[in-house]
DNA sequence: GGGACGATTGAA
DNA sequence: TCAATCGTCCCA
C-alpha cells in the first residue's frame, strides 16, 4: 500500500526536461529542490527563480561559441546537469533541457531562502562533482513538482551584458511573485 | 606559454 | 565602485 504522503510528489525527470528551456523554466518554479547532505540530513527549498538559455544563436549562452569540452553536456538530452565555476570562485547550476543536439539549459538562481546562483550553490553543496551527471541517477539531490501553478513575473537575464542589445534584453528569467511563498 | 574574460559576490 | 580568483578558450 502507497504512503499517503507519497501520492503528489513527482519527481522531475528526463520526460520533464525533454521540454525546451524556455517552456521549462517557468514551470520549475514552485518545485522544491531536495538535498542529501555530507551529515546525511536532508533539506528541501522551493525554487523560486531562475533563467532560461536556448539554443546557439543565444549569445548569452556559452554554447553559442559551439561544442567545448565544458559545453559539451549542454548538448545531451535533458536532465543531465551542468556545473561551471564563474569568476573563479562561484559554482553556477544548471539542468540540461531539450532533445540530444540542442544545447539549452536552465540555470538556478535562487530558491526559498537563498538568493544568488552562487550562493545556492554554496548552501546546497554543490560543485563540479556533479557536473555531467543525469538527475534520473541521482540518490543525494532532486527535484520535486509544483503542487500548484505558481504566478510568476518575467525580466531580463542577469549579468550578460556581453550578448548585446537583443539577447541581453530578452525576458528570460523568470521569478515567482514574492505573495506566492 | 600567455592573456583576456566571466550566467557573482561581498566589502569599501 | 571594486577586488577576489581560476577554469576555459583562443592565439601564438
Amino acid at each position: 500500500m502507497m504512503h499517503m504522503s507519497k501520492q503528489n510528489q513527482i519527481r522531475l525527470d528526463a520526460e520533464f526536461f525533454s521540454g525546451t528551456a524556455l517552456d521549462m523554466a517557468p514551470k520549475l518554479l514552485g518545485s522544491k529542490i531536495f538535498r542529501r547532505f555530507l551529515d546525511g540530513s536532508v533539506k528541501s527549498f522551493t525554487i523560486t527563480e531562475v533563467e532560461a538559455y536556448m539554443g546557439e544563436n543565444d549569445k548569452a549562452n556559452h554554447a553559442s561559441k559551439g561544442k567545448t569540452p565544458r559545453t559539451q553536456v549542454m548538448f545531451k538530452a535533458g536532465g543531465y546537469i551542468y556545473v561551471y565555476l564563474v569568476y573563479g570562485m562561484h559554482w553556477m547550476f544548471n539542468i540540461v533541457t531539450g532533445g540530444e543536439g540542442s544545447p539549452e539549459a536552465i540555470l538556478l538562481r535562487g530558491v526559498s531562502g537563498c538568493s544568488g546562483p552562487g550562493r545556492l550553490t554554496r548552501m546546497l553543496e554543490i560543485d563540479s562533482r556533479l557536473n555531467g551527471m543525469h538527475l534520473n541517477d541521482l540518490k543525494d539531490l532532486w527535484i520535486e513538482k509544483a503542487q500548484q501553478n505558481i504566478s510568476y513575473s518575467a525580466g531580463p537575464r542577469i549579468g550578460v551584458d556581453y550578448a548585446g542589445e537583443y539577447w541581453s534584453k530578452i525576458p528570460w528569467r523568470f521569478w515567482i511573485n514574492p505573495q506566492e511563498y
